[in-house]
DNA sequence: AATTTTAAATTGTGAAATACAAGTTAATAA
DNA sequence: TTATTAACTTGTATTTCACAATTTAAAATT
């Protein structure tokens, strides 16, 4: 990996900074995590990119896979700790967006504003990241 | 502005999800906030790139200029109020690096590091827009 | 007044990333 | 055995990016 300086924010850039990579990790905690429940999200990433994002968010290590043990063509991909550890940047986007855009959100952000509101932002991210674990190991 | 869905995440890297723009936000809470200050930054973005970033964020509306006021030809730029809003982005991407990657950082991340330990996140993070927008008032 | 310096911006060219459509592979289901 | 499904590949056009060189206009210097 080549990093284009010492700065920890461009080091994050170089790995995730593009329109895609991010997507794919809101993605995966909102349950999305087969290549076909990618291509379903309404941001209809095409299929090149698709397959090279997932390829090298599993060599960052900020995903891995594992296989459906009833079909085993089907790969079900699952954040890493690193991975889950996006989440803090992830919701300070979401509430950037609320408070800096007029726009109308899709009504999955809503109710995680919603939940936001209600138990505070730190909260809100614990208890994600605690859910989003906790639904692995099951 | 055309946004690929009603996601919030998805809309901000519409605007900023990019490798350049968060960079240049970094920079002007740094104190940089010419081209020619942009230009020595250490990811040595290229001259029609920066061109073009500063021109979007100022259709944005994330950052603007004034002119100096002993030498005409010089801008310096500056972040709106929805520009500061991004700096606990910054801030987080600064954390997962610091946290996941196992590289050296620039001193002056370094001494944000010690900022955060020292006063908490939160209070690291207000505390840089309260004096950014102390700053502007000069 | 003419020349030099400086800040900002443009231009040209090759390389890389992206979008879009179509096709392939291999496993599972009918 | 045929059809379907999930994942992936290929081809091509378009857009974005990197790098180098050049231009513009204002300010400073001679």
């Amino acid at each position: 990996m080549h990093y284009r300086s010492t700065c920890p924010v461009s080091n994050i850039l170089d790995i995730v900074g593009d329109k895609w990579s991010l997507l794919i990790i809101r993605d995966l905690f909102i349950g999305r995590n087969t290549y076909s429940d990618f291509l379903e999200s309404p941001e209809q990433i095409s299929t090149n990119i698709l397959v090279d994002r997932l390829k090298k968010l599993v060599q960052f290590g900020l995903i891995e896979f594992t296989r459906n043990e009833q079909d085993n063509k089907i790969k079900h991909y699952n954040l890493t700790s690193k991975g889950v550890d996006l989440y803090p940047i992830l919701a300070e986007m979401a509430v950037w967006s609320r408070k800096n855009l007029d726009v109308e959100f899709h009504p999955l952000s809503v109710e995680m504003f919603n939940d936001v509101d209600a138990v505070g932002l730190e909260k809100h991210i614990s208890n994600t990241i605690e859910g989003y674990k906790k639904q692995l190991n099951k």
